[in-house]
Formats: structure tokens, C-alpha cells, sequence
DNA sequence: CCGCAGGCTGCACACGTTTGCAACAGGAAG
DNA sequence: CTTCCTGTTGCAAACGTGTGCAGCCTGCGG
């Protein structure tokens, strides 16, 4: 008979008024909902009796003061526009929800804050942290470490952070598409891309460009940055019509880009794709697929990914410092690059 | 000199060290970290020095603890194909986390377990829900009223639930694209959706229905609920050239089906869009505007539906039964509905 | 009948905050 | 010098839970 009915949304009933509606501890109804905890099956019956009476519900805030896990793991997403990161996320929030665990989701601060971000998630005493497509200052990534917190990156350097880097092979995918545009014969090849400063777009386009110039008779004859999306990808295919030479297969950092690319070359200037010019994107988009594109794209590991991430994130002898996890990702030949017809097809058969 | 170091990650000071090393009471650096709160300069500068000295955060877990408040919001993702989605969960991290609220992800279970995944948000005690694309049943609904959690559903019927409902106005959506057809002559017209059950989606295609059939020479000819998705589109398409009469004009639910059905016509079929068959969608995607496509579709007001939802959960005084708040929709018409060449047309000149 | 073991149970402390209340300091006014 | 008032400060009681420890009860063997 307290100062109960106080207000008039005072409402969630707590393991007190369960235990004294079923005339026990408040222990007792704490080990009833503890898994292996020793109650007695008569007192347990009465518990969830009476908890099912008032719909009580344990609350898990005051619960994580007591046990310091809170069951909760942050992610910073730092890109929307591709539907990539969509079904990442996406993978993130099923798979984490289905080992009892809650996302908390963060984007990144127009200002590009990721740190004021982390340290948000750091008032809220989150188990680990996910970052996509983004990275913290050394600092407050330390900072984070200290309090406990694992620290998983995916798809960004790790580079001397206290944190697990996850991601795609970048240096394989370069050698691998360079490759695949130098055996169908395209020669004046363009490279185009979005973050100059990214470090796995570094990588990736090094290895291209060393794939490329060991060929000898190929060269790269743009090498561009910052053009991001289907909108400026249109709008560099334009430019790349006017550079001379002009390039005869472009390799684009994401699908979005290189489906801009594609209908910047077919409808603005009537380029025959794949005959006169190739396209090339990464990712893997559902419209990659589509029926005016049939893009040839390299397919990421993403169920891989979230997989190796969750995993890092929450064994509990993980090493938070191993070297990065890279997974090699696979070429899906469509159309847009024309199909080889040397010795490499002749091995397999037709 | 407690036990504090014991094991290795014990690390997140509290207050009560902070307060020591400032030569403070606990109360003191409670109040520094709380706005206008009585506290002295000169304290507060102790107090923030001896916090930066020792990275202390707050541990807001705690604070909601005794305020009642977790500045948390659930929210729960019924749909994940559409890329429209993607874009709404985007807006409602950017704004929560604008206004100081996190957010918390959850994804309705493979077996459709809204319920479940309140219940979870109802542990955490957030402070309010957001469903969008999904729908609790009523008693769990009612639960999470009584717990004090304000529950906003997006573009879903409330129908006795204490909920408030914003979406768009389907009704009008309906009726427009059903003029919008009528004046460019179409005539047998199907109308294609993804779950039948979804009140929002019934009353769309009501109001389809009615404005159709009270134009007396127009006629709905295929009413097909349960395509969702590109490539479901692209199906559809197929069934629909069997049919008889031909559909000259087909109304999709979503414009990831209109795109499926417009590549099915112009790739598999070799119809002519708009001549001999319009198509419209519904969500303004990206794609919808991208060059093979020029789709004539239905633009949310994904903006004001996000503010207003955010309005509705976070203002203190906001009904929670009122009506459901519906917002105009516009079309944009693009180029897969030929333009036309009435009355109405010259109304407005040209 | 006694002793003992083992399973349940309750007490009470801990987790890290906020906040009402009372005490206190210091200055201004009388 | 006294009185009052205002702005700061610390004490201690919450918030709702987990859990070590000690005690209880029951049943069994001697």
C-alpha cells in the first residue's frame, strides 16, 4: 500500500509485487527467471503464476547494473545510399536478435562523428560495438577497449586500433577484375571510385593497377576519386567520353555507380556494352541483376562477414588484435563484360 | 583501495571516483553532468578535470534506472526487400539520435513474431515503439500501453489499438492513379499487391476499385494480390499476357514490382510502355527514376511521416488513441503512363 | 532418536545513478 | 552584531535486479 498508484502510467510491475502476490522472495522470482538457477518446481509455479497475473516482465536496464552485460551491441553505419549496407544491416539485426542479443543503431554524424557516436554507445555500457564503413579516431577507440568493449570494423583499416577488421578480399578483387577485363581483351581501362582516402579502395585499386601494368599492353588511363552513386556515375561517363584515350572498360567501387556508368554509355551515347566498352561494379545489388543491366559485378561475402563479426564480437577469448579477417570474394560474369575466348574458357570445357 | 582492479576489464570509472578525485560528493559531479543543475563553477571545473582525467561517462543504464526513462525507442522492421524502407530507417536513426534518443533495431521473427519482439523492447523499458510495415496483436499491444510505452505503427491499421497510426493516404492514392489512367484512356487495368491482408493496401485498392467502375467504360480486369518484389513482377507480367482481356494499364503496389512487370513487357514481350501498357508504381525508389525506366510512381511523404511519428512518440501531452494521421501523397509522373491530352491538360495550358 | 547431507529459501548487499531535504557559508540589510 | 536569504553542498534513500551466504526443512541412514 505505498505511494504505488502515483500518476497514471506507473505501470510495469516489478519482481517485488510478483513475489509478494506469490508469496515468496523477491529471490525466488529472480532464480525463477534465471536459466539453471536452484528453485523448487512448486515455487517456480507460483512464480510464473503470479508474473503471468501482473505481465511482469524483468527488467533487463536494471538487471545489466547488476551482471554488466547489457545484451546490447552498437553499430555505426557509416553509408546508407548503397542497398547494400541495407541487407547487412539487415543480416546484423537477425542474426545478433537471434542470440538474444539487441542492436542499437547509430549513424554517423553529418560532421562524419563517429567518435561522439562510440561514445554514446559507451554511456550505454554496450557489450561490443560494430562499425561499418566507418572508423574511429585511435583515441576513442582505445578509450572504448579500456571499457571493455570489443570492437569489430568491417570493411575499413584497422590499422594500429584495438579492433577485429572483417572484410573482403580488396587486394584479390583488384588482381581478380583486372584479370578478368585484361583475358577479354580490353585494353584503355578506367578506375573509378569514391573516398580517395578509404583504405581498402586503396588497396584494391593498387593491386588493379599492378594487375594492369604487368599485363604490358594495357594501361590505366583514368584513375578517378570522389564519384559516388547512380547519378554521378552517369556524370563521369561523360567526362570518360571525352578523355582521350578514351577508356574501353571501367571498373566502378560500387554497382550503384557502375549502373549509372551503364546508362550513361548505352542511352546518352549509344555505346554498345559489352563490345565497344565494359562495365564493371562491386557489389552485387539486386538491380545488378535486373533485366536493361545484367551487370558483371563481384559478388561481396556479406553472410560471411556477419557471420565472422558476430563471431569475433561475442566468443569470449576472441584476441582483439589478430590481424584483420579478409574473405575472398567471387566474380558473377553478366553482361557487361564480353565473354572471354582464349585459353582460360578453353580449360573449362566450351 | 576496494577491490577495484580485480580481473583484467574492470574499467569504465564511476562517479564515486570521479567525486574522489575531485574531492567532491558524488552529488556534485551528478549535478555537473546534469543541465541546469545548482552547482558552482568552481566545482564543476573540479569536477570536469577530474572526469577527463579519468574518461568518465555516465552510465545512462543507471540514470534511467531512477528517471524512468531509457531515451531508447524501438523500433520494429516488418519489411526489408524495399528499398523505401531503408530509407525511413535511416531518417528515424538520423532524427532520434538528433533529438538525444538511441534506437533499437529489432526485426520481426520468421515466424512473424511481432509480439515477441515487443515484449523484448518492453524489457528494455523503452520509452516508445515504432512499427513499421507490421502490426502486434491488440492484447500485446495494450500491454505495452499499460507499461507506459507509446506505440506509433507506420503505414498499418490501428484499428482498437492503443496506437497512433500515420501513413499515407491510401484512399486518395488509389483514387488518383485511378484518374490519373482513366484520363490517359486506359481501359482494362489490373491492379497487382503484395499481402492481401494488409488493411492499408485493401483500402488503396478500394478506392482504385470504386473510382475505376464509376467511369463506366473502364473496367478492373486482374485484381492479383501476393507479388511482391522484382522478380515476382516480372512472373506476373507472364500471367498477365495470357490473360483475357489483355491488361493495357497495370497499378503495382510497390515500385520494385512495377520495375519487374516493365522489364517483363519491354524485354520479354516487346510491349510498348506507355503506348500499349502503362505502368505505375508505388514509393518513388531510386531506381524508379534511373534512365531504362523513367517509372511514373507514387511519392511518399517519407519525410513528414518520420517527423510525424517522431512528434507523436515524443511529445509529452500527444492522444493515443486519436485518428490516424494520413498524409497526401503525390505523383510523379515520369514516362511509362502517356501523357495526356484532355480536358485536363488543357485546363492547365499546355 | 540423533546426525547429517542436500536442496531451497530468504536476507542483505551490491550495481551506478538521481534527487529531496537539510545543513551550511557568506553576504546584505537592519 | 544579529537576522535573514540565497546559492551550494552532502547525506541518504530510492530505482529494480542478481547472488553469496547462512539457515531452514526434509529425508535418510545409523
Amino acid at each position: 500500500m505505498k505511494a504505488r498508484s502515483r500518476g497514471l502510467s506507473r505501470v510495469s510491475s516489478t519482481s517485488h509485487e510478483v513475489a509478494e502476490l506469490a508469496g515468496v522472495s523477491r529471490s525466488a522470482v529472480s532464480r525463477t527467471f534465471t536459466p539453471d538457477a536452484s528453485v523448487s518446481e512448486a515455487t517456480r509455479r507460483k512464480v510464473l503464476k503470479a508474473a503471468a497475473k501482473l505481465g511482469y516482465q524483468p527488467n533487463v536496464i536494471a538487471r545489466s547494473l547488476i551482471t554488466r552485460r547489457s545484451r546490447i551491441v552498437g553499430l555505426i553505419m557509416g553509408e546508407w545510399e548503397n542497398p547494400f549496407y541495407a541487407t547487412m544491416l539487415r543480416g546484423f539485426s537477425e542474426k545478433l536478435q537471434a542470440r538474444d542479443y539487441q542492436l542499437m543503431l547509430l549513424t554517423r554524424g553529418p560532421d562524419g562523428g563517429v567518435d561522439s557516436a562510440l561514445r554514446l554507445l559507451m554511456q550505454y555500457r554496450v557489450d561490443g560495438i560494430i562499425l561499418v564503413s566507418c572508423v574511429p579516431s585511435p583515441q576513442v577507440a582505445r578509450q572504448c577497449a579500456r571499457a571493455g568493449a570489443r570492437l569489430v570494423i568491417v570493411n575499413r583499416d584497422t590499422a594500429d586500433m584495438p579492433a577485429v577488421g572483417i572484410g573482403a578480399d580488396a587486394q584479390g578483387i583488384g588482381r581478380d577484375v583486372a584479370e578478368l577485363l585484361l583475358r577479354a581483351g580490353y585494353r584503355n581501362i578506367a578506375l573509378v571510385r569514391g573516398d580517395p582516402s578509404v583504405v581498402v579502395g586503396i588497396e584494391r585499386s593498387e593491386a588493379f593497377r599492378v594487375t594492369i601494368a604487368a599485363s604490358g599492353d594495357a594501361r590505366i588511363v583514368i584513375n578517378q576519386t570522389g564519384v559516388v552513386g547512380y547519378d554521378q556515375g552517369r556524370r563521369f561517363l561523360h567526362e570518360a567520353m571525352r578523355h582521350d584515350p578514351r577508356p574501353d572498360a571501367i571498373f566502378c567501387s560500387s554497382d550503384l555507380t557502375a549502373l549509372g556508368v551503364l546508362d550513361g554509355a548505352r542511352i546518352d551515347f549509344g555505346v554498345s556494352v559489352p563490345d565497344q566498352m565494359a562495365v564493371v561494379g562491386l557489389g552485387d545489388i539486386p538491380a545488378a541483376s535486373w533485366g536493361p543491366y545484367a551487370l558483371t559485378t563481384v559478388q561481396l561475402p556479406v553472410e560471411r562477414i556477419i557471420d565472422a563479426s558476430i563471431e569475433a564480437l561475442l566468443t569470449p577469448a576472441a584476441p582483439d588484435r589478430g590481424e584483420p579477417i579478409v574473405m575472398a570474394a567471387t566474380i558473377v560474369q553478366r553482361a557487361t563484360v564480353r565473354a572471354v575466348s582464349d585459353l582460360a574458357d578453353r580449360a573449362h570445357g566450351s
